[in-house]
DNA sequence: CTCATGATTGTTAGA
DNA sequence: TCTAACAATCATGAG
């Protein structure tokens, strides 16, 4: 059943990869967050990568989870749940999931060419959207309002 | 108060 | 080809 044709390497491979992935460990020692040494812009129109279908099954699964442990804290828990349980789903499951995540892809793939087409521009032309003055009212409210009644204060004693 | 972490798998882009 | 980082989520820790 099913001859399979030189597609054999492939499979190896992927096995082998899995097994890096697997060391790997997204928290390692070092916190790549945060960094704003020097050069450390973030992008306002940089494209997040679409959700895979794992994610897609997992924004339900989350909710779902919740119902039944409101009193779950943290999202290991989901995630581990989740992952557990979608190794379970079958393929066919997994199809209605995986047809979006592809959708996901292509939306991604457009809004990444606009995003190369800007960032190319942006050397070259510079400007478009360079006004905005205008409208940005900042509404602190009451800011002076912020009187702390006395009784709060004489209260600190240490 | 604010920032970062943890845990899951899949996908994507870079070297 | 292969590697490494990142995608969402939210409570909790540390400073």
């Amino acid at each position: 059943m099913k001859p399979v044709k030189g597609k054999a390497a492939v499979n190896k491979v992927s096995k082998d990869a899995l097994k890096t992935v697997n060391d790997r460990k997204v928290g390692k020692s070092s916190k790549p967050t945060s960094k704003k040494v020097g050069a450390a812009k973030k992008d306002p129109n940089k494209p997040k990568r679409p959700p895979s279908a794992f994610f897609v099954f997992l924004e339900e699964f989350r909710k779902t989870f919740k119902e039944k442990h409101p009193n779950v804290k943290g999202v290991a828990a989901v995630g581990k749940a989740g992952g557990e349980k979608w190794k379970s789903m079958s393929k066919s499951e997994k199809a209605p999931y995986e047809a979006k995540a592809a959708k996901k892809k292509t939306e991604y793939e457009k809004v990444m060419t606009a995003y190369n087409k800007k960032q190319a521009s942006r050397t070259d032309d510079a400007d478009e959207e360079s006004e905005k003055s205008k409208s940005e009212v900042h509404d602190d409210e009451e800011e002076s309002g912020e009187v702390i009644p006395s009784s709060s204060i004489a209260y600190v004693v240490s």
